[in-house]
DNA sequence: CTAAATAGGACTATGTTAGTCCACATTCAA
DNA sequence: TTGAATGTGGACTAACATAGTCCTATTTAG
């Protein structure tokens, strides 16, 4: 929802108060989310007085498999498929389902990257 | 894995217990698990000394969505999406992003109907 | 009868995450 | 030069979800 109050305020840089204001989310924690985007180079950021924030990119060059990725960390349909699983699988090495749930990761993966913020928007 | 054990053994009746041995899974989690399946359907039972479980259906026709609803009671991409939602968001009725939201739910939706057990035996 | 199954309720431990609070750094403009 | 408006970042909490366990029925073939 911040990215589609960006996108629809033109050039202008958007604070976390005016969306937070306009759109009744709390502030604290839209100003959490707004820091990570930022950081994962969603957002383009300017402090001081008449900052705020910009998306770094047009919106249909984000696709949400980057959103997703930025604030959860992944997108992967099963603990075991992320890069450094915080509890690792005892059957990871002989799993008898590994290949064809790594296919529908894949195919999973695909469709969230093909969407983009502009399909938000 | 459990669905696959038994679609590979022919027309046998399963028991948890030979599932259990033979994939080294925790043997009363897995029982939680068949009891799920079958209470949804996936799986039937037969009870007393020489039963055990065996599908519901053919494993192509059974699909992975499902399976995932009968174990997670949803395969939905937000909570707010849930029919009954736990807690609901004080936005739902004037979010910005639903349609498009409700659209990419319907495409994940749609990937996991297509999908089946025979998919993954 | 009894052994081998499924059935099911109650409980626990652990991890995740939304959400809060506070102190700090930066910038603009009066 | 100062103060208000902004982003930055760390620490913390509360609530919830879920994997996993334990214990006690109930069913049924031999």
């Amino acid at each position: 929802m911040a990215l589609k109050y960006i996108s629809n305020s033109g050039d202008k840089v958007i604070t976390t108060r005016e969306i937070s204001d306009s759109k009744n989310i709390p502030y604290d924690l839209l100003s959490k989310i707004m820091q990570t985007m930022k950081n994962e180079n969603i957002l383009s950021s300017n402090q001081g007085s008449s900052g705020g924030y910009s998306l770094s990119k047009r919106p249909d060059e984000i696709p949400l498999y980057n959103l997703i990725s930025a604030i959860d960390g992944n997108v992967n349909i099963a603990e075991c498929l992320k890069e450094s699983p915080v509890k690792d699988c005892s059957m990871t090495d002989n799993c008898s389902i590994k290949s064809p749930v790594m296919l529908l990761q894949k195919e999973v993966e695909d469709l969230f990257k093909r969407k983009t913020i502009s399909d938000f928007v």
